[in-house]
DNA sequence: ACACGTGTTATGCG
DNA sequence: TCGCATAACACGTG
């Protein structure tokens, strides 16, 4: 589910068949995921207008909107995804996780739409709530795309404190995009444990990451998300890693479950 | 019933 | 205030 290349190809759906589509309806009245927002203030703010571009940064989406109206932001959270679905029955499912569908355009857990005005919507279907919808969001403080930024910047988001590896590599403010099996498939890659301290790697562990980085991040976005990295199905009691058979270990770092091989990144 | 989880963020501590 | 750790958030799944 949503890491950086989950959310990309979402913004894709919403690029390819979301933009110039006059929107006449807008269902914004579930109050968590719309927070801070009353129900009716996104649906005002977009009444009329359509969406023109979308951007994305790390996990977050935002799109431009006609008429210098407000930027509509979308965060797919743990769980979401972007379906759009027209009445020719055309539909654009975003992610093949979560189904929840129970006709065209019909989800059991639908959070957020924007329905245009030839009857197409576009749905943000959702079931933990943990996505977000808002207008004009906050993402001067995410750090440099993942999938996009340049060797000084990703040596200048390792390059102080104490913080495990992994903890860092998550910090969407230092780097904007990894999610928890990234960091796993990126820490394996590199063969370093995830608990070890950003002021404890060697500049050969930076380049290593670097690259493991830039390689996780372009194959997964190649190949249909986080779910096809390599180290996926060893992430499991009884796995052994596929490079050298020692056993996989469990534990707790950064705050997230990780999987690591107990002899190459011990 | 209960623990877990691919994300973010408020809170607390040194 | 900073850097870091942890709990909380919501809710479906095994």
């Amino acid at each position: 589910m949503p890491e950086l290349p989950e959310v990309e190809s979402a913004r894709t759906v919403i690029e390819r068949a979301g933009l110039g589509r006059k929107i006449v309806d807008v269902d914004d009245t579930d109050t968590y995921v719309c927070r801070p927002h009353l129900p009716g203030q996104i649906r005002d703010a977009l009444l009329g207008r359509a969406l023109v571009a979308a951007h994305r940064r790390g996990k977050s989406m935002w799109c431009d909107t006609s008429d210098d109206g407000p930027e509509l932001g979308i965060h797919l959270g743990m769980s979401g995804k972007i379906v759009i679905a027209d009445p020719d029955g055309t539909e654009i499912d975003g992610g093949d996780y979560w189904e929840g569908r129970r006709g065209l355009g019909d989800y059991r857990w639908g959070r957020f739409s924007l329905t245009f005005a030839d009857g197409g919507r576009l749905m943000l279907v959702d079931p933990r709530r943990l996505g977000r919808v808002r207008l004009d969001p906050p993402i001067a403080s995410l750090g440099p795309d993942a999938a996009t930024m340049t060797p000084a910047e990703f040596r200048a988001a390792l390059a102080s404190g104490t913080a495990p590896v992994k903890a860092r590599l998550l910090d969407q403010e230092a780097i904007a995009g990894i999610g928890n099996l990234l960091a796993d498939q990126i820490l394996w890659s590199a063969r370093i444990n995830p608990g070890r301290r950003v002021d404890r790697l060697t500049a050969d562990d930076v380049d290593r990451l670097l690259r493991a980085t830039r390689r996780a991040v372009r194959s997964a976005i190649r190949d249909g998300g986080v779910h096809t990295l390599g180290i996926i199905p060893f992430r499991s009691p009884g796995g052994r890693c596929p490079r050298d058979g020692a056993p996989m270990v469990k534990s707790t770092v950064g705050g997230r479950t990780s999987w690591w091989c107990s002899r190459e990144q011990a």
